[in-house]
DNA sequence: TGTGAGTTGATTTTT
DNA sequence: TCAACTCACA
């Protein structure tokens, strides 16, 4: 083969892209040049001959197949190939086979939000009682049996504990709502699909033959659905190509399954293995980080990325004393580079582990002017004045959707309440006919004495026009729903600025279903349009050309790289995440999720944590993550902007029990009245000629002890904080060890072994200034 | 039936 | 913090 994209291929990376006929597992590791490699090989298939629909490549999110579809579509002429989500393709998919399945062809799909009311409203009309779980509880737990494939009956006859006892019994009335709502949650799409491939033997074997070769990125997300489905498409024809890495696996929380990538030479074993280690995206010290962050994984294969460009600046790890301050600092420090050239908006990229986390970075960045756009912020059809134009739409599709109908019935206010609504669902549950059905059979409406009566007969009426327009572009139809209801009116009379924002969000909405006829004019029609309400997120239209700086979840972050990244928030209970503590499993996950943050990082890096966050409403006293003490911090640039010798000096707080920490308004306090001059740092921060503003280096937490311990008094700290084999700090005696624990409440008495000298000594833990550092 | 105040309770990550 | 839900009142 002599295609020119061979000129520029590693060895290793040649070689998986000369492949082609056969099981291929290309282990890919983090900035490895995977994409690249993958749509080469693509390309090398389609240029040798191979019918472009023939191939079938399998995603995670629509970005990463566009992206594919792009590159692709650059190197050889594309017609007919269908790269897309897992999720899209489930769909595309059942739509043709629907009824093999149970459903008609125009399903609806529910998202989170809409699968949980079908949860409530099926327990609602049962006897079943759940007590002691939420619905939302009930929804994971019933979501995790869908990704083991299980269905109600099997999942039943498992259930052993009191979660799963009471989620068996409300799994199968879900199940009867969605299907009497001829509906599918997300799980399902892959559930039907895995079984339609099981069940139907002709049809598998046809789809394995038009799907010749198949590829799967990012396998090590897969779950037991996706697996099979795979697998299912491989059997005639097993030229599976997998791509993946497991240090980057974070969605076991999802079902995801890292065995299914490590098993992957057991499922085959004559495939051909790639393993791609060599770095072409970070600096060697960023990856050194990288290294030996993910080292500490236990239940890992051990790989180590490698490099061969210039060292470039050492990662920053810095420790702010408030999340404001985390915030403006990062922001000055963006809008410093900025000024100096050296680096535009674009090129940075703020990361943290909840979406929580993003607001004072939104407010920071909009202070200094730095445009930005947020991944995932409230996702665009997720949001209320979305939702519930999108309601009619979706009855409109498919009239059996009671949980639309519920959406849509009284909004806006119709003068039809909870009683109206209570008798439709008794006649709709004994007629065994949904709701709208209900609501237009003559029987119920003459039943309704006549204020909800006419009411209903008007809801009808207006219906029934909308019903009609099914069949017409979707903008028209939108915009003949925003008439015959006047939904919008609502926030036209209004003036307040989130009034003014679901306006204009409405306006967007139209123009998405604009974009949409003009791209499909061949209409798919509105289920097409709705499919893709369901299935985008806000990743999706992260806009790669503006200039603006990227702020997102470390999860979203996977698959991107940026000249500058900040990683925020790694805090002990932030990351690692307050439920993934206790169970090493999930802990290690943990520590992936900031392994991939880290790798996210072309030239600069900076780590930071806080000594105060409000979180959640409260203002508490943070602790650095434990991941933070894994790092090689003699090779890393240590700051700190809380110089010691500022806190804050109180006698009274000494008197306050330990726990005074959790007590919010007492840091309220301590935060505003912090003598430090705030002002003059924001100032100093905007000179351009500082890309370092006001940090000062942390000697204290390691080599150096700081000021001694009369230059200041902490605040007491809740003993419970400190554990065995933790990291802590002392302002005299440095860094240590806790190496034993004993006594409790006030005498709660830690023994520390310091490192620098060494020496042992015991402290009163109540009374002390031991600060942790970090967990074992 | 609709509204607004007040309470409560939950709070990861996403297709 | 914030959204969902409850409850009292118009």
């Amino acid at each position: 083969m002599n295609e020119p994209f061979f000129d520029d291929l590693t060895e290793a990376q040649a070689t998986a892209v000369r492949h082609m006929d056969g099981p291929l597992l290309i282990l890919a590791g983090a900035g490895s040049g995977k994409t690249r490699v993958v749509t080469c090989r693509m390309a090398h298939l389609i240029l040798s001959g191979i019918p472009s629909a023939n191939l079938l490549g399998l995603t995670f999110t629509n970005k990463a197949a566009d992206e594919m579809r792009q590159r692709l579509a650059s190197m050889v002429p594309l017609d007919d190939i269908w790269l897309s989500t897992f999720h899209r393709f489930c769909s595309r998919l059942l739509r043709h086979h629907a009824a093999l399945v149970g459903l008609s062809e125009n399903f609806s799909i529910f998202d989170t939000q809409d699968s949980l009311h079908a949860l409530k409203s099926a327990v609602e009309g049962s006897d079943s009682t759940i007590i002691h779980y939420t619905p939302a509880q009930i929804a994971r737990a019933i979501s995790n049996a869908k990704n083991d494939l299980l269905g109600p009956d099997e999942y039943a006859s498992r259930a052993r504990s009191p979660l799963s006892t009471v989620t068996a019994e409300v799994y199968p009335l879900y199940q009867q709502r969605l299907l009497s709502s001829n509906a599918v949650d997300f799980d399902d799409l892959l559930l039907y699909t895995a079984k339609l491939l099981y069940e139907n033997p002709e049809l598998r074997q046809q789809l394995d033959d038009r799907f010749r070769y198949v590829l799967v990125d990012e396998y090590q997300d897969t779950n037991l659905a996706q697996y099979r489905i795979v697998r299912a498409l491989s059997v005639d024809h097993p030229n599976l190509a997998v791509t993946g890495d497991p240090d980057q696996s974070i969605y076991g929380w999802r079902g995801a399954n890292v065995r299914n990538i490590l098993d992957f030479e057991k499922d085959y074993p004559d495939a051909s293995t790639v393993t791609l280690e060599q770095n072409y995206r970070s600096t060697p010290n960023i990856l050194q980080i990288a290294n030996e962050v993910i080292s500490h994984n236990v239940h890992r294969k051990p790989k180590s990325l490698y490099t061969d460009t210039p060292a470039g600046n050492l990662v920053r790890m810095v420790n702010y004393a408030t999340n404001q301050e985390e915030a403006q600092q990062i922001a000055a420090g963006i809008a410093g580079l900025i000024r100096s050239d050296k680096y535009r908006a674009k090129d940075a990229a703020i990361l943290y582990r909840t979406n929580a986390l993003s607001r004072n970075l939104e407010h920071a960045l909009r202070d200094e002017g730095i445009p930005y756009q947020i991944v995932n912020g409230v996702e665009f059809y997720k949001r209320k004045e979305i939702k519930d134009v999108l309601g009619y739409l979706q009855l409109a599709n498919n009239p059996q959707n009671d949980i639309a109908f519920l959406r849509v019935i009284n909004t806006p206010a119709r003068g039809i309440g909870r009683k109206t609504l209570q008798r439709i669902e008794e006649f709709s549950r004994s007629n065994h006919c949904p709701m709208l059905a209900a609501i237009e059979s003559e029987e119920l409406l003459q039943s309704f004495s006549s204020r909800p009566g006419k009411a209903l007969r008007q809801f009808v009426a207006d219906f029934a026009a909308i019903r009609v327009a099914a069949t017409s572009l979707v903008e028209e139809l939108v915009g003949l729903v925003l008439s015959t209801t006047g939904y919008a009116d609502q926030y036209k009379n209004s003036d307040t600025e989130e009034d003014g924002q679901r306006l204009a969000n409405i306006q967007e909405l139209l123009t998405a279903a604009r974009q949409y006829d003009e791209r499909n004019p061949d209409a798919t029609g509105l289920d097409g349009f709705l499919e893709q309400t369901a299935l985008v997120n806000d990743t999706d239209d992260w806009e790669v050309e503006a200039d603006k700086a990227t702020l997102m979840t470390l999860h979203s972050a996977k698959g991107m790289e940026f000249p500058l990244i900040f990683i925020v928030a790694v805090e002990h209970g932030i990351l690692p995440h307050e439920r993934s503590r206790d169970d090493l499993m999930s802990l290690e996950e943990e520590r992936r999720l900031l392994f991939v943050g880290i790798t996210r990082a072309q030239r600069e890096l900076q780590i930071s944590y806080v000594t105060h966050r409000d979180y959640r409403g409260k203002v508490r006293r943070a602790i650095p993550s434990e991941f933070l003490a894994e790092m090689p911090v003699h090779d890393m640039e240590l700051l700190t902007s809380e110089p010691t010798s500022h806190r804050r000096q109180s006698e009274s707080r000494d008197s306050r029990a330990n726990n005074e920490w959790e007590n919010n308004e007492v840091f309220a306090d301590y935060i505003q009245d912090d003598p430090r001059p705030s002002q003059e740092v924001t100032e100093s921060s905007r000179r351009p000629d500082l890309p370092n503003p006001v940090l000062t280096t942390a000697a204290e937490m390691l080599d150096d002890h700081g000021p001694s311990a009369a230059d200041r008094r902490a605040e007491p700290i809740s003993p419970d904080l400190f554990e065995l084999g933790m990291l802590v700090n002392h302002p005299d005696y440095g860094p240590g060890k806790m190496i034993a624990l004993s006594g409790s409440s006030d005498k709660r008495t830690a023994t520390v072994q310091f490192l620098n000298p060494p020496q042992t000594k015991k402290f009163r833990l109540a009374h002390s200034l031991l600060r942790p550092i970090a967990s074992p």
